[in-house]
Formats: C-alpha cells, structure tokens, sequence
RNA sequence: GCGCCCGUAGCUCAGCUGGAUAGAGCAACGGCCUUCUAAGCCGUAGGUCGCAGGUUCGAAUCCUGCCGGGCGCGCCA
C-alpha cells in the first residue's frame, strides 16, 4: 500500500523534473511516513522540502506543482500541501478494506516481501561456549537471533541460521579437567577443586556418565594429581594453576584418554545445549565445530592469504596480523609464540569462510560483551580482501533477573547463574520470547520473574495473546449460533460496506492498523529491531480490544456482522503472523 | 587513558533514514460487565527529551565538548 502511493509521487517527481534544473535526485530522499494526526491525512511526504534547496525552489511551491502533477488514481481521494511544504495525502477508505482483503486471502503469507531480493545472509547467534548450560544471556541471544532470522525471511532475505561451536583451546582442557577431577571424587578421591575450573553442579552428572562408560580405568590418587603444583588462588595465580593441572591430567591419562574425556565433555555440553535451543523452539541450520574447521585446514589458509597480502609479521617468536592498518587499536596474534594458533586467528578464518560459501550479509549477534572485537574482525576481513561492510554485528545486551523488584546476583563460573531452562520452566516459553523481545537488543533487559509469569494487564505477552484469542472466540460463538459465515461473504459485505466498518471509528483505526503491517516488518528487517514488530503487535492488539469494546461484532443484521467478522479475522492473521515470527504461540483460548 | 552502548513522564521503555502540538505500559485518580472471554475498554493527570554549543527551513533524532551510568580493552576463548 505505501510503495504504491509512493509510485504516484515517483510519478509526479519525474513529470516535475524537468524544471529542477537537472539535479541528481537521490531515490533515498523520496520517503513517506504515516501521519500521527489525522488532519494531515494518512500519509505525508517531505520531499519537496528537501529538492527545495538543491533545486533552489520555495518548499510550498515546488510541493504544489509536485501535487499537481500526481497521476490520477483511485488510491487518494486527495493531497494537500501544508506546513512548512509537506504533501498530505488521503487515502480512499475502501483502499484500507482491500489491504484488510488481502491480509485475509494471503493469510500467513501476509507481510512477506520481496524488499530482500533474496540476497544470502549468514546469521550467527548464541554460539555459547559449551563449557556449560546456556543461561539468561543466552536466552535473549537466541530469541533475538531467532525471531531476527523470522524477520529476515519475511522480508525477502534467504536466511542461514548458524552456531559456531568455539570447542578449540584451553577452555575446552578447563572442561576435560573439570568433569575428570568430578570423575576422581565419585571414585573416593578427596580435594581442594580448582577456582578456575568449571564448578558448577551441572560438570557432575557428565562425570557420573564418563564413570558410567569408563569404569576405573581413568582414576587417579588425588595426591598423584596435585603434588608438585604451583599454589592456587587467593595466594597464587588461578591461571598457571589450572594450567598446570591440565598438564598433568595430560601426563597422568595421556594423550588419547585426555582426548576421550574432553570429546565425552564436549558431547555432553553440545547435547544440553541443543536439547535447551529445541526445547525454546529456536533451531539452527549448521553447527560448525572450531576444531573439525581448525582440522579443515582453512585457519592456516586464511594466515596464508593474509601473509601474502603482506598483512603478517613475526614479533616475539609469534605472527602478528597488522590490525592498525585497518582500524583496530593494536595489531593482534595469530600464531602464538608455541605455534598454536589464537581465537581471533580461527574467527576470521571462520568469516573469511563463510563469505566463501556465498553468503553476501554476515550478521553476528555477540553479548554486549564482545564488541571490543568487531573491529579486529572487520579488520581480518578487510585485510583479506573482503568488503569490511559486509559484517554486520548485533550486540545484546545483559540480561538481569529480578524477582519481585530484587535483583538476582549471578556468577559464572560459580555457576550461580540462573539457567535458561529454569527460566523457560518458571516463566514458560512464550512469556519468555516476548519478554526478551520486547526491549530494543542494545538496552540492557530487567526481567522481572513475576511480572513475566501474572496473568494480567501488567503483562503484555497476555495482551497480544488475548486478542487473538478473543477473536478466536467471537469465531466459535458464530459457530455455536449456527450464523452463516465465510470469508467471501465476509469480504463481499466488507467491500460493500454500508457503514460497518469505515463508520466506525474504531473499526477504521483498526484497519489502518492492520495495513500498517508490510510496512512494519519491512522497517523491522531493516533495523535489524524485532521489537519494533512486538510494540506493534502490541499496539495491534490494543486496537482489536477497543474494537471489540466499542462494536458488538454478532449483531443481527448479516451484512454488518460478515464485515465485522472478516475484520476480525484479518487481525488474527496478522497478530498470528507477528507472533510466530518473534517466536510465540497464538492460543485460541485463554 | 582508549573504545562501544545508554541517559526521554514517578517507574519500565518506544520514538524509523532529521519533520508539523514528544508517545505507550505500569503506578495514581475517575468511569464501563442483564448482551460475542472485564486477562478487557474509556477518560484525567504527568516531560526544560542529562547539560552546553553547532549544522538545518526544522533536532529527542545528526556533529563536537562536557556530566552521569553500564560494558570491554590478553600470545584467554
């Protein structure tokens, strides 16, 4: 509905342009918004405001001559120029009950668009660490990540939805350790655990289940294990302590046992993490593993192509990427002093490959936490003759639980964290999404346990959810009264009017409602914003429950019931349609 | 010190690529159920958009500088 009025003023500029003086009109600048007050009509436009300058033109002048040159079309009924040069449009009524039409006809394919044209996108989230189970922050990832992809494809973009399992490196010898020395203490062994290990309660059961396929054959003295080691915190340094019992787990199991306790570790973490991604409904189309990628060979590829562009040094014994050159604060390693190669090395890498599969947009969503790398890593992709622009990262922000106005305080590695199954399981998945959701992703999130789980109009999961299941009802109540009803009818008589709809106020700001729809998901694909669809659901919802306040819908008269139905129905489909792109369910009773 | 994010009603937040009198929810106050789910609707009240400059016909929005809050600055991942 927007691009077509936009076509009409399109129209209009080119029979105007010959008198701008040839100036370079940039397609951008011809923007329509919808009016906040209805006196401006439904739609305004500024363009003449802005080719008033280039064009040297008085505003209001070049804005008349514009809505002169409007092509006739059943669309408005007219345009006016106010203000300071705006073009005012109005739109005829019956244009609003044909998109009503549509929404009804196209039903769940309403408000996708081609605006993508289908350009590949690769959109990474959550990619938690599987050193344990996924908490709160990642939650918000996975429902931001999720309902982004939605949005993506609604708006015309092929979307890849991928995780990138960061299973290389020492925190992958932390996780060996951590479920090994739980192993040793089911099997009698009494000790100090490390602080830097993973200490939480979940590292145990996968213990019990390495005891389960190993036996004994893995059990070790605890006084074998930690005799000779360097002290641990507080009076010594955690990280050359842990490190110092990775190398003698190495040394006590040896090399294939060590592997097979971190792969069982690993597995454990990965299948957990899985089983909470399903269980929240948010799903993936690859899993790509650090290690078999490291394995791949492409990480020392992508040095290599970086070496040749004479982007590499050595320095201290380690290979250094010239990071400066291309925006970051420092150069970074890639190749450390002992040869192994850094995290950064194998994230670029990992960019770099995926650009090579075709995908055209890179999108990254990182917790807040890790913007300190955006940079390095556009860098990487520049330096290696990639377009810097083509990554676009999405930070989230914390997530805080608060339960009853009280903040809960979590730590990490003390696993004190609340996880983000116990969270679904209190506050159920719905609330849970939308909760997530309803915030804009780079505002820090308070999540009141309370509120997400209370049954009433201080929650707005329930809001949305009662409208659509409110219209769900009026639709059983036809039924159980054996009133006649289809869509046709229902927009034959909507079509035809006779006041039900386009005479009531309410109905009519309902309409308009609804056939802001397109332009909503558009605009929300754009931003990258789920939450400017949730407030508009919200919105939505909002006006189908004044609608429903105002006009009784099974009014005897069958005309004015079949066109309050089909509105009815058009609102459904699109609260449907919103809610199962950020994720959520459209109960048909509450 | 440097970088990123944020500062809008009492509270929690929207406000799109700059647009015409700054919006919503909650909390407060006052109304609305003999009729389709009151988990609802309607109304009232509430703001020097952190501060100061600048750009512009026009700034909550863009730029600069301050002030305040959060996060990050490893040959960890």
């Amino acid at each position: 509905m927007k691009h077509d009025i936009k076509r009409l003023i399109a129209a209009a500029l080119d029979r105007v342009a010959p008198s701008l003086g040839g100036i370079v009109m940039d397609p951008d600048w011809l923007t329509l918004e919808r009016t906040r007050d209805p006196s401006h009509g439904d739609f305004a436009c500024n363009i003449a405001m802005r080719l008033a300058r280039p064009a040297r033109r008085k505003p209001r002048e070049l804005a008349e001559a514009i809505v002169a040159a409007l092509p006739d079309s059943p669309l408005l009924t007219r345009a006016e120029v106010a203000g300071a040069g705006f073009i005012n449009l109005f739109v005829a009524d019956d244009v609003y009950v044909r998109e009503l039409a549509r929404a009804v006809e196209l039903g769940e394919r309403y408000g996708r668009s081609t605006a993508g044209g289908g350009r590949k996108v690769n959109l990474e989230f959550v990619s938690a660490n599987p050193t344990g189970p996924m908490h709160v922050g990642h939650g918000r990832q996975a429902a931001y990540g999720a309902a982004l992809g939605n949005l993506l494809e609604a708006a015309g973009y092929s979307v890849h939805r991928e995780y990138y399992i960061n299973d290389a490196g020492r925190q992958m010898d932390i996780l060996a350790v951590s479920v090994w020395l739980r192993y040793l203490e089911l099997g009698g062994e009494r000790f100090e655990f490390p602080h830097n290990a993973y200490r939480g309660d979940y590292i145990r059961p996968v213990a019990a289940s390495l005891r389960a396929r190993e036996g004994e054959a893995l059990q070790r003295a605890a006084a074998e294990v930690f005799s000779g080691l360097p002290p641990d915190a507080p009076a010594g340094d955690q990280d050359s302590y842990i490190d110092a019992v990775i190398a003698r787990a190495r040394e006590l199991l040896g090399e294939a046992a060590f592997e097979r306790v971190l792969q069982h570790g690993l597995d454990a973490m990965m299948a957990e993490i899985r089983d909470d991604l399903d269980g929240f409904g948010v799903r993936f189309d690859t899993f790509t593993s650090e290690r078999e990628f490291n394995r791949s060979g492409a990480i020392d590829r992508a040095i290599e192509r970086l070496r040749i562009q004479g982007h590499v040094y050595e320095k201290d014994g380690a290979q250094w990427f010239r990071a400066t050159e291309f925006g970051d604060d420092e150069d970074r390693v890639v190749v450390r002093d002992n040869g192994v190669k850094t995290y950064f090395a194998s994230d670029i890498a990992y960019h770099l490959d995926k650009r090579l599969r075709g995908f055209e947009i890179l999108i990254d969503v990182l917790g807040a936490d890790h913007h300190g790398y955006v940079a390095r890593v556009r860098g990487g992709l520049a330096a290696m003759g990639e377009p810097a622009d083509c990554l676009e990262v999405r930070l989230i922000q914390l997530v805080s639980l608060l339960r009853g106005g009280v903040k809960l305080q979590m730590g990490k590695r003390e696993a004190t964290f609340v996880t983000l199954r116990q969270l679904r399981e209190e506050v159920g998945n719905d609330a849970c999404r939308l909760f997530y959701l309803m915030r804009s992703n780079d505002q820090p999130l308070d999540f009141d346990l309370e509120l997400a789980k209370s049954r009433s109009n201080e929650n707005p999961v329930f809001y949305m959810q009662y409208a659509h299941a409110r219209v769900a009802s009026v639709m059983k109540e036809l039924r159980a009264r054996d009133l006649p009803y289809d869509d046709a009818t229902g927009r034959a008589a909507a079509l035809a009017d006779g006041g039900a709809l386009l005479g009531s106020a309410a109905a009519r700001s309902l309409l308009v409602a609804i056939s802001r729809y397109p332009e909503v998901i558009e605009h929300a694909a754009a931003q990258r914003a789920p939450h400017i669809l949730a407030h508009y659901l919200r919105d939505l919802a909002n006006e189908v429950h004044s609608f429903y306040a105002a006009e009784r819908v099974l009014v005897p008269e069958q005309s004015a019931r079949a066109a309050r139905v089909f509105l009815l129905r058009g609102a459904q489909q699109v609260i449907r349609n919103g809610l199962a792109i950020l994720g959520a369910s459209a109960p048909e009773s509450m």
